[in-house]
DNA sequence: ATTAATTTTTAGAGTAATCTAAATTATATT
DNA sequence: AATATAATTTAGATTACTCTAAAAATTAAT
């Protein structure tokens, strides 16, 4: 790859990377352009660009997917988002729903030795504060299967591994509810009418919670 | 002052006060040019859109000088980029002079919560590791003095912030007495006659050294 | 299978930062 | 004070990224 990445590029690959994980194989122009707060123009330059230098395949009109190069610098990118947003929940004290756009911020800082030193002062950590796992060196990712807590029937029981919603006022609204990551959550009753549900949390509190809510609570099911 | 500033701007910020600190009121374009690797063209450009944002004085062949303004910026990123240098030597093993280009980096990222947090973390430091001064949250500096060992009264109490030889017989001796960078450094006695000293180091262990050792030694005075 | 709607691409232009080369102003020398 | 030297500024271009508006291709609908 020898030449170092823009800024931009990083995060075109990034969106790329978690689109792609999202559903479709090839990502397509809006897509890209929704998520990346820009325009479909842009998006299509980008894409040549990204194209040219080998790091994505691109067939007009087709959408994108990434290529060995393009992904693997996506994986370091999120790799380093990860590890940084454990580092300012666990040593900076911030709240989880607070992290994501500083570290949008610093995981773009270039120096692989601060990556390794990071990495080793969090004690090699392998999810991050939303439940999502942290590629390893090598950008080896170990998935984690997850069911959205909307999807399990009565007297499931499971660990909470991610909010799949950044939305500050509902990851506010779990903070009060005293529900958060590594929570065990028991669904004690479900609503046919609206899905809402019953919840015990770490066998203690118990809370009601809607259908759109419980979308968002992936679960790693225990039993 | 509302608009925020590119990291290109707080770089030329962050070199007019460096260079107006060290030597003439007024900065030219010339060494504005050298010390930031660019040529006296783009200086000249960029001056003209400071001056524009009021962050910089400048008239025609005269020179730039830091506003208000511009010198409050300066100063915030020169305030985190001391405090990422503690953060970098302190929490995560860097040597002092491993340290530089990362804060380079670190010094743009833009949230304010962050710095203060960091801040906390590391237990409101005043000087960095080269020995330099934080400034604090509102732009202020505390100028500390460096000086040799061998310059100062008996009494005096500092911090070892560089060694100025690079002999390695020198650099083994000091590491046998557990004398490195960041050492706190106590003058107990000073012989008139040949200019020798004694010093505690950390409040512990007590050495005797030449002077010509002494000479080498350049701290940073406390109190 | 045409037409309509949507998506994607191109064309042309703007902004921020940079450069080289030439022109201008300031300073130093005789 | 005139001239040589050095510093500074302007002019004109370039690169990376972005945009709007229009054209082209694809997909969906009748």
């Amino acid at each position: 790859m020898i030449h170092s990445l823009s800024l931009t590029e990083e995060n075109y690959l990034k969106a790329i990377y978690h689109l792609s994980n999202s559903g479709n194989e090839n990502v397509n122009t809006n897509a890209l352009a929704e998520s990346m707060n820009t325009t479909p123009a842009s998006v299509n330059d980008m894409m040549k660009k990204l194209s040219n230098k080998s790091l994505i395949g691109y067939k007009k009109y087709k959408g994108a997917t990434l290529l060995p190069d393009g992904k693997n610098s996506a994986l370091h990118v999120i790799r380093k988002h990860r590890l940084w947003e454990v580092f300012l929940v666990q040593k900076l004290n911030f709240k989880w729903d607070e992290v994501h756009e500083i570290a949008e911020q610093l995981e773009h800082i270039k120096s692989p030795i601060l990556v390794k030193r990071l990495d080793e002062f969090l004690g090699h950590p392998t999810i991050d504060p939303h439940g999502d796992p942290i590629p390893d060196e090598n950008g080896i990712v170990k998935e984690v299967v997850k069911a959205p807590l909307s999807e399990l029937p009565q007297g499931s029981v499971g660990i909470l591994v991610n909010v799949s919603n950044d939305d500050p006022s509902l990851l506010q609204h779990l903070d009060k509810l005293e529900i958060s990551l590594g929570s065990k959550i028991r669904i004690t009753e479900r609503m046919d009418f609206d899905g809402s549900i019953s919840i015990s949390i770490d066998d203690h509190s118990t809370h009601f919670i809607s259908n759109e809510i419980a979308k968002c609570l992936l679960i790693t099911i225990l039993d």
